[in-house]
RNA sequence: GCCUCCGUAGCUUAAUGGUUGAGCGCAUCUCUCAUGAGGAUGAGGUUGUGGGUUCGAUUCCCACCGGAGGCACCA
């Protein structure tokens, strides 16, 4: 089996932020948690370069733009090793490999004979250099530069969207093509209602951008060529990885960009002969202490700061548990503290102290051999996890950790003098420790290696969240887990 | 304006046509292996408001109030 999973790829004419931050370490919790079941994983994420804004953005920092999207590009690479990501590649839209299959597909697509010249007709604003939207406008004006647009007529080329709009709707009314049903909803009303017009997918007057393979004076509009960097950053069409993992078995996506890959991409493969991706999963956006992230509010948190701060698996293993699958959700440092103290370092870490103190003391640092007491039930978590309910999922194993601490305050060994007895109960929590360190791996793949250290095992896989397969070993009893906040 | 979704204890949330379960926080009790950790008990909800269907609604229907989201070239 294998399984191809992607992030959206960041814009970077601004730093990353929390945001980017969730999506990524989501992605990462279903790549790892995939890996664990052997499966052959390839977990993709990247930047978007060929954006106009960019282009604006480097213009205002006096940079060439070149130069300003490396810059940018590297902050989010950066952050995906700050954050742990497993990720397989990073793949960049102004890379050779990228532009060549951007062109490639554009190319495909017209000579199916789904492009065609036409005219882009809208609100032109002086200002901008761009086309604005009607709605964008406030009293007639660009709200930006408070000025007039002209109604400008721009020759482009068009992509036939309309021509799947049957097509598209049968795929998205299959119930697993986009999840959570929710967003499927709003897509299919969405189609049903308002149905689809064809797509400009060229612009003239540009410098910056993917030039179009059919007309040296258009270069390719910036979402077309987005969305291929899912088989680009693959090596479509021939490379291996592309004929290993294509079609992707998950777009993990925010949902400000859902219509672009449930209508748009399926559209474009359609028209090009690619295989279509299995599922969209789009995730909800995250608040910052109860409010939106934004500029104004000046509440912008670098990551990596917070990262900094207070290390990478509380962060990870806070922002999973808070934010209910799907939905949005709060992150708050306030909550992060908490969820550090009680639930790591009182729950987890303190669990592990006190079992190894127990070996410790009991059998001079032996675990001893016997038979578990403490069963887990694998197929409720894998089921949560298959239906991306990562929060739910995370909650479930620690109420095995929580059982775990109970067992000890039931069984009592400190009590205990018989030997036989004391062997079962230490057994019990070593092996379920264990198992612990298989199920949270994904979440919290620091400290799952820091328990397997300490229990001086090697990290298993799914298969081996059963009781009893823990040998005896010598333990090395290390430093506490998590430090308190 | 049109279309989704939501409104349950201070906070986060689960569930169901028939006496609302849980976690955090709070209060009390308790163990001593452990990181002043662990465990137990308790207080706290007429399940947004009004109406309807029903023997019975928090769950189904309608209206209203409140909140979130989507509405194509912006990523």
């Amino acid at each position: 089996m294998k399984f191809y999973i992607t992030t959206a790829i960041d814009y970077v004419n601004a730093p990353p932020h929390i945001g980017h931050a969730y999506e990524k370490i989501c992605a990462d919790v279903i790549a790892r948690w995939h890996r664990l079941k052997g499966e052959k994983v390839y977990f993709l994420t990247g930047t978007d370069e060929n954006a106009q804004k960019n282009e604006q953005a480097a213009k205002e920092a006096k940079i060439e733009t070149k130069k300003f999207v490396d810059q940018n590009s590297k902050l989010f690479e950066e952050l995906c090793k700050k954050l742990n990501l497993s990720n397989d590649d990073f793949i960049r839209t102004t890379q050779a490999r990228h532009t060549k299959v951007a062109q490639e597909i554009f190319k495909k697509v017209f000579d199916k004979g789904d492009i065609y010249k036409g005219n882009y007709e809208g609100y032109y604003c002086q200002g901008c250099e761009a086309f604005i939207t009607e709605k964008e406008l406030v009293d007639g004006k660009c709200p930006e530069h408070n000025k007039e647009p002209e109604w400008l007529k721009e020759e482009s080329y068009f992509f036939k969207l309309s021509k799947y709009q049957d097509k598209v709707l049968k795929l998205i009314e299959t119930n697993t093509f986009i999840l959570p049903q929710k967003r499927r909803n709003e897509m299919i009303s969405r189609l049903k209602s308002e149905g689809l017009k064809d797509l400009s997918v060229s612009r003239t007057n540009l410098d910056w951008g993917i030039t179009t393979p059919i007309d040296k004076k258009h270069k390719i509009y910036v979402w077309f060529d987005a969305l291929i960097n899912y088989v680009s950053a693959l090596g479509y069409p021939d490379e291996k990885p592309y004929k290993e993992f294509w079609p992707a078995d998950c777009h993990y996506i925010g949902k400000g960009i859902n219509w672009f890959h449930t209508i748009i991409w399926p559209a474009m493969l359609m028209s090009a002969g690619i295989p279509l991706p299995k599922t969209v999963y789009v995730h909800g956006y995250i608040t910052l202490n109860g409010k939106k992230i934004s500029k104004s509010l000046g509440n912008v948190i670098d990551p990596i700061f917070l990262i900094d701060k207070y290390e990478i698996d509380p962060i990870r293993y806070a922002i999973i548990r808070d934010i209910p699958h799907g939905e949005d959700g709060d992150f708050s440092e306030k909550s992060l503290i908490n969820r550090n103290n009680n639930e790591l370092a009182n729950d987890l870490g303190n669990l592990l102290s006190r079992t190894l103190t127990l070996i410790e003391k009991n059998f001079n640092s032996e675990i001893p051999e016997s038979k578990s007491e403490l069963t887990f039930d694998i197929e409720k978590i894998d089921k949560l996890m298959q239906n991306y309910e990562l929060d739910k999922a995370l909650a479930e194993i620690w109420k095995f950790v929580n059982k775990c601490n109970k067992y000890i305050n039931d069984k009592k060994p400190w009590e205990i003098k018989d030997k036989k007895e004391l062997e079962k109960i230490l057994y019990t929590l070593a092996d379920s420790l264990r198992i612990i360190s298989i199920l949270l791996h994904p979440f919290i793949p620091e400290t799952s290696e820091k328990i397997n250290k300490q229990l001086n095992i090697q990290l298993g896989t799914l298969k081996d969240c059963k009781p009893n397969l823990l040998k005896k070993t010598k333990i090395k009893k290390g430093e506490h887990l998590f430090k308190k906040i």
